[in-house]
DNA sequence: TGCCATGTTAAACT
DNA sequence: GAGTTTAACATGGC
């Protein structure tokens, strides 16, 4: 479920309830349902791998982690292990398995919308700033870097490097200005490609890199690595994929 | 059937 | 106190 692309498909299954009072709100996830109860839903927006429920004087934060999964109008009532249950005149919204908090503050102001790689608002002009200041990283983790690039998970990580032909172990400082460039273009291009093959059932066909064992364009063997502060799994071609270093 | 994973946080360590 | 490692969360696919 949980990369950007997963979270706009979120999105677009409750933007329905927008301009509608939540008439109930209950679950397990931690936080505060009380003043959601009676409100209005004024806006629901996703950020990365976040969906944000706001109404007059609240915001809710849901993110599912790994395994959180959600349902639309069902029929039955939730399961007790709701970690987020809305409740509206017609139809309702369930969360599981998802980390659910509240947002203090103006989320205009706390939250940066323009590291959002799917967003309208993507700045990769501020992305590059940011990743200017990681130089010592590896490529690998500043991808994953929610502060930079919210949105891209391990799939995303290993589809772009594969397709920009770098390698995911090259340190940011040593990679060309225009490979930077190139990444930019091609992180926010995978994600809606990423979209619509989700949408479609077929994600996974589509992968040339993750979980792949054979190279498509030269025919050698992957390699396989757990790689980066967070050793993530990582796959890539040391043939094709250019190890730029100093 | 058991292992592993599209993720993040916080506790437990060095 | 810092940085690093591990555990916890919990479900579904292979």
């Amino acid at each position: 479920m949980p990369e950007g692309p997963s979270i706009i498909i979120l999105k677009e299954a409750v933007i329905q309830f927008r301009g509608k009072v939540i008439l109930d709100a209950w679950g397990s996830g931690g936080a505060d349902t009380s003043q959601l109860v009676g409100r209005r839903i004024i806006d629901i927006r996703s950020l990365g791998k976040q969906l944000f429920i706001m109404v007059r004087g609240a915001t809710v934060r849901i993110h599912l982690l790994m395994f959180g999964t959600y349902s639309v109008n069902e029929q039955d009532r939730p399961d007790s292990r709701v970690r987020l249950a809305l409740k509206f005149r017609k139809g309702s919204v369930y969360f599981y398995t998802c980390s659910v908090t509240n947002i203090t503050g103006d989320p205009d102001e706390v939250l940066d919308w323009a590291s959002d790689v799917m967003s309208d608002q993507w700045n990769p002009g501020a992305a590059r700033k940011k990743l200017k200041s990681e130089g010592d990283e590896l490529i690998s983790d500043a991808l994953l870097d929610q502060d930079i690039f919210a949105g891209v998970g391990n799939i995303i990580k290993n589809e772009v490097l594969y397709r920009i032909r770098l390698h995911p172990e090259t340190l940011v400082k040593e990679i060309p200005p225009r490979l930077i460039g190139l990444m930019m273009k091609e992180t926010r291009k995978y994600c809606f490609e990423f979209l619509e093959q989700k949408k479609a059932g077929t994600l996974k066909q589509h992968w040339e890199a993750y979980t792949k064992k054979i190279c498509r364009r030269c025919d050698l063997p992957f390699s396989k690595k757990y790689i980066g502060r967070t050793k993530r799994r990582t796959f890539y071609c040391e043939n094709c994929q250019v190890y730029y270093y100093s």
